[in-house]
RNA sequence: CGGGGUGUAGCUUAGCUUGGUAGAGCGCCUGGUUUGGGACCAGGAGGUCGCAGGUUCAAAUCCUGUCACCCCGACCA
């Protein structure tokens, strides 16, 4: 562009100017995803599927390590399998797709139409906690029969209101885990175990802090007894629920009728547990470390480590250059982190460099290495860390770079790491007065409402109308009730807007 | 589903008030010069102006209806 107004950041508009229309203007520019013709619903592109990949590969390998098996259920859930759970049913029911005829036949206008009328609709499954239930309810008979530890990867629907692209569509992609025990405690552990998997995920691989917790009651999962959760602060301040875990107590045994002889021989319904985190942590990823260049993507989750771009400008030299590039392409596939080779594409396009880095910088590749005639004289690349500014190239020996590229893609994951916590330690505060909680969450302009508030850890009486108030006013709601730790310990307070006793605070934000 | 807004090329849009052959930038294609952080020159392709109807000699423009999308509310991983 030879614009003299040529914009500083690669996407625009910037993250303060306005961050609902740079999150889509990322996306796109990401190439992760764009909206399709069908309402509500994304196609999701290469890079952006590459790296739900690769969350799914490192979630997978958890479950697997506690225990877990992966089956498939169906799509299509009979109404009547719904209903059984009352307040599940309840729920779920305004955001059901319901199938209610199976054939297309032309009409007398030359138009389709669905012709046969199914003797009981199909539901679309929202969520699977009923079908399986059915199948759960056969496979159990003993209490030798159990624990079953099922996982399943699928994709659900829920007719929602508003489309946001990985945040909220009408089909997204999860994995939703279902288990049955044999006693109340040995499923209230797994709940637990399986939100301390998420924890561990979102910290390791997605570099994303969570806070982890209990939902109030009206928040809590339709049908659950308990509701857990992870919570992360994205960069607009705002809380995203990326990862929950429910204890569902005997609530879908009784109306699956999910029974079995204990060890002293009486019949007993079983403990469910279901937990579930879905294509939203691609766009919690997305917001928690994107910047104004676009994507930054965590190594571990990254579809591709390191793009080498072979600089080309003369003829002469590019055989050369293509040779080393590859060279040094084959010397890095051959190193293993944790447990898979590096993933490293050559970018031999016949494009300018400024193109093709900037493509680069977008989508959020960890590490860029350019390799032109120059280098090839020196012994140098030329390195440029995604999560570091835009001008920080450093020339290093091609021999150096190799040997140290795994501690630097560690690095990375570290200070991606480190920026989300220091990020949201500055904006979490503890509130005390009515006051000062209102005017955290309340934005300066109100027409045009910067980004603002963030996570209050503040007292409450434990009720469900100051919740109601809360969010009436404010937008803002209970994200969760922190678990005893060193950290949330709990604390004898006031509600910060009644003034009645509490023993603990709990989280506070807007949220996603 | 309520309230507000917008539909013109792949994207961003001008034109609409005052009807008269649909323009631009970016992107795309071809050729050449380029290539170490968003290059340049020349040429080129691409638009039933959301859709349907109406008014008119003539509609992107005026009228009616309809659909889609966006923003605000109620719901949500």
């Amino acid at each position: 562009m030879a614009k003299p107004d040529l914009p500083k950041s690669a996407i625009n508009p910037r993250r303060e100017e306005d961050f609902p229309e740079w999150y889509q203007q990322v996306v796109r520019a990401g190439e992760m995803a764009e909206p399709s013709d069908v309402r509500g619903c994304m196609v999701i592109k290469p890079w952006g599927y590459g790296v739900w990949e690769n969350m799914q590969r490192a979630l997978d390998v958890m479950f697997k390590a506690t225990g877990h098996r992966n089956a498939y259920f169906p799509l299509f859930i009979p109404l009547s399998y719904m209903q059984k759970e009352a307040e599940h049913v309840e729920g779920f029911a305004k955001e059901c797709a319901v199938v209610t005829h199976h054939r297309l036949e032309l009409n007398a206008e030359g138009k389709m139409v669905p012709a046969s009328p199914l003797s009981e609709p199909l539901v679309v499954r929202p969520t699977s906690e009923t079908i399986i239930g059915a199948s759960y309810a056969k496979w159990v008979q003993s209490y030798r029969d159990l624990p079953i530890l099922i996982n399943q990867w699928a994709n659900v629907v829920r007719w929602e209101m508003r489309p946001r692209l990985f945040l909220r569509t009408t089909e997204f992609l999860w994995q939703e885990g279902h288990t049955v025990h044999e006693s109340e405690a040995e499923a209230r552990a797994e709940t637990r175990q399986m939100l301390d998997v998420y924890e561990t995920f979102a910290r390791d691989f997605l570099a994303v802090p969570v806070y982890t917790g209990e939902k109030s009651e009206s928040e809590r999962f339709p049908g659950a007894v308990q509701t857990l959760c992870i919570e992360a602060m994205v960069q607009d301040r705002k809380a995203i629920q990326a990862g929950t875990s429910h204890f569902l107590g005997q609530n879908f045994s009784r109306s699956s009728g999910i029974q079995f002889q204990t060890r002293d021989g009486q019949q007993a319904f079983g403990w469910t547990t279901s937990w579930g985190a879905s294509t939203r942590l691609v766009g919690t990823v997305i917001m928690m470390h994107g910047d104004d260049d676009g994507l930054i993507l965590p190594p571990r989750i990254a579809p591709t480590h390191i793009v080498i771009i072979p600089v080309m400008p003369k003829p002469e030299t590019r055989d050369a250059v293509l040779t080393a590039a590859n060279d040094l392409a084959a010397k890095l596939r051959a190193i293993n982190w944790h447990g898979t080779p590096l993933e490293i594409h050559v970018d031999q396009r016949d494009l300018g460099g400024g193109i093709k880095s900037w493509e680069w910088i977008k989508k959020g590749v960890p590490l860029r290495v350019e390799l032109g005639p120059r280098d090839l004289e020196s012994g140098q690349v030329a390195v440029t860390r995604r999560d570091e500014g835009q001008k920080t190239k450093r020339f290093l020996p091609a021999s150096e770079f190799v040997s140290q590229v795994v501690e630097t893609l560690e690095a990375i994951q570290q200070n991606l790491y480190a920026r989300a916590l220091t990020f949201r330690a500055t904006h979490t505060r503890r509130i005390d007065t009515r006051e000062e909680f209102y005017d955290f969450f309340t934005p300066k302009n109100s027409a045009k409402p910067e980004i603002h508030g963030g996570f209050a850890l503040a007292h409450w009486n434990g009720s469900r109308e100051v919740e109601e108030k809360v969010k009436a006013d404010l937008k803002v709601t209970i994200r969760c009730i922190p678990f005893d730790d060193p950290l949330h310990a709990p604390e004898a307070g006031h509600c910060v807007i009644t003034g009645e006793p509490s023993k603990r605070r709990v989280l506070w934000a807007k949220s996603y």
